[in-house]
DNA sequence: GTTCTAATTGTGTACGTACACGAAGTTATC
DNA sequence: GATAACTTCGTGTACGTACACAATTAGAAC
């Protein structure tokens, strides 16, 4: 028989009250069958009475399962300093949560290289995971891979730029369009007669989606506003400083602008070119960089917009914990704030 | 004897190692005393040696004390709708926390009258409790009760503003000072040729340190770029809509400006005057709040600047949770992020 | 009724830490 | 050398949940 103790909490109290044992209680709670139809129907209806909520520690503490996640995203380098944000927010999020019950494995790709994407990918098809987290750069590819996924039935996110056609977990990223559309509030206030240049610098074309995306975004607004502002757009596909400040010459030499939205966080090179000659143009960009705070610090940079990248490693993460380990409902999309940037407050920014 | 058992975890393989029971490991953890100093060192050192975590699940599950939390903090209001998302920060992180360990009570006081603050705080002192999570709006009064928490060895912590000459476990909160500066900067690029009204709303005088503040680094951003700019000063101590719009007729009546820039959430009454008058004066002011945001998509507001007021919620009950039960060192001031929102990127704004 | 199988339920231990209590061992006191 | 008093240390139980295994009961077959 159970003992009359009451104030007893969680299973126990189930239990008492129902006067099964914590075992069977387990059972209803788990699903996992082997109960009779009417015990399962009096304990449930004394969960819902209860309200009752499991106690995560003790859960989370009890449970021995590991689960497995991979973390396929772009290495950090000079040109690509973005990406070690994500990496911490991930990090970050795996020290929080406790890393108890879960592993992951990082697997870097080179963002100049889109068969490297392909072949990190394939080495993790070839372990046991559950769940993967990934920046799908290289649309065919990233498409591809996630295809594979999907028929293994392994979980996976995207974070920092979605892709067509696939529907991930969850998307945890910028509304791109809508970033693109703040730059253009911006740059409403800061164009003044001369115009605007758009500019998109990536080597892998594959790669320009997201900034496609933001383009269409910032245009729109301006085009809302008025339809005389002159919108010139340039894409380049060497990223180094001489290819850079070369064609921006040539730009220069025939047009005249107000200001220039780099739609990416490569910024930092029109910035230097601009400071070099001296230009009286006006700039805004992307991301939260060391390259790009120097320029904003000094005011070659006006604005930069940046999404939360730490953040947004951090949640994809989190998502990840909450499906498998307290499986949670987990949201389809969820969009990064848009965050602006000037000198005055970019020292008070949390990543 | 202990078993020779290997890879045990936590306590248990330090206590193996050290050759002694789990509970003179624990003793030395805890500085219980009790232990010879020898076998102390021993375990000091094997600690060190393995890099000791303890596990917060098993600890806070094992843990039975209780601490006993107050928050004193303004009431909310149509006036002040602002302080319901501090209330929701601390809410949310008793929630995630799990509520284990931690009892929350809750003081609210009327921004319009001082005493309400006073007698709150009596209230308070009248309770065992360990900590308190302050919103010090009059300066007075809360030096004051401030002075008597430090006697009575109450730990507290200043969200929102903070005040001079008393230094909290930790001020969680804007830097006044610079986030003046954030909109002086904004201004910068809104203001014309004439000029800029800095409007001070607020009834009790008291509750306007923080807003002199704001005052301040506006003007001085201001100042440094140039000399030529009008800055008027206005201070209203009425909040309703008659008497803003009567002094702002008066005001409109003799000057000109470009812009008004409200160093509160009490944008939203200027917004409506500006609407109603069809004026074309931009306008900026603070807070995330639904009164503003309404003027904010129709245009009549240009900028919001937000200091995540849930987040200062969420954290000063985190900070006092470290420093409790986790023992945490705490950053004596935790500056939030100055956000800038517009018609653009509210929406993707997260509280 | 007996025996056997399947369905149902209970017991016990583990997770890593906290802490009450009690068991040794040591030193002091007469 | 016996007793007290203190120092030092170990045993055992608890926190709330998970799960392996054992135990009980019900139903079927003879």
């Amino acid at each position: 028989m159970i003992k009359e103790d009451s104030n007893l909490i969680g299973v126990k109290e189930i239990a008492r009250r129902a006067n099964v044992s914590i075992a069977t209680v387990d059972r209803v709670l788990h699903k996992r069958g082997g109960v009779a139809a009417k015990t399962k129907q009096r304990i449930e209806e004394i969960i819902k009475e209860m309200d009752y909520k499991p106690n995560m520690l003790a859960k989370r503490l009890a449970s021995k399962k590991i689960y497995r996640f991979a973390v396929l995203i772009p290495e950090e380098s000079k040109e690509t300093e973005y990406w070690k944000l994500p990496l911490d927010g991930i990090k970050l999020a795996l020290e929080e949560e406790g890393i108890f019950g879960v592993e992951v494995t990082y697997y870097l790709f080179d963002l100049d290289d889109r068969n490297s994407f392909t072949e990190q990918g394939k080495k993790i098809l070839a372990t046991p995971i559950d769940a993967v987290i990934i920046a799908p750069s290289f649309i065919t590819e990233a498409m591809e891979f996630s295809k594979t996924c999907m028929e293994k039935k392994i979980k996976f996110v995207f974070i920092n730029s979605d892709i067509p056609l696939i529907t991930p977990l969850s998307y945890i990223g910028p509304d791109l369009y809508q970033s693109g559309r703040m730059a253009g509030n911006i740059a409403h206030y800061l164009i003044k007669d001369k115009g605007v240049l758009v500019l998109n610098i990536s080597k892998e074309l594959d790669a320009t989606y997201h900034l496609v995306k933001k383009t269409e975004g910032f245009e729109s607004y301006l085009r809302e506003k008025d339809s005389i502002t002159q919108i010139h757009k340039l894409t380049l596909n060497q990223t180094d400083y001489e290819s850079v400040s070369l064609e921006l010459e040539k730009f220069l030499q025939y047009n005249e602008v107000d200001l220039i939205f780099v739609t990416n966080s490569r910024v930092f090179v029109v910035a230097e070119y601009i400071k070099e000659k001296g230009l009286p143009i006006k700039l805004i960009g992307y991301d939260y960089l060391e390259s790009n705070l120097k320029f904003l610090e000094d005011g070659e940079i006006d604005f930069l917009i940046s999404q939360q990248p730490v953040k947004q490693g951090y949640i994809a993460m989190q998502t990840l914990y909450n499906y498998f380990i307290t499986s949670e409902d987990v949201m389809k999309i969820q969009h990064m704030p848009i965050d602006v940037l000037t000198k005055e407050n970019y020292k008070y920014y949390k990543l």
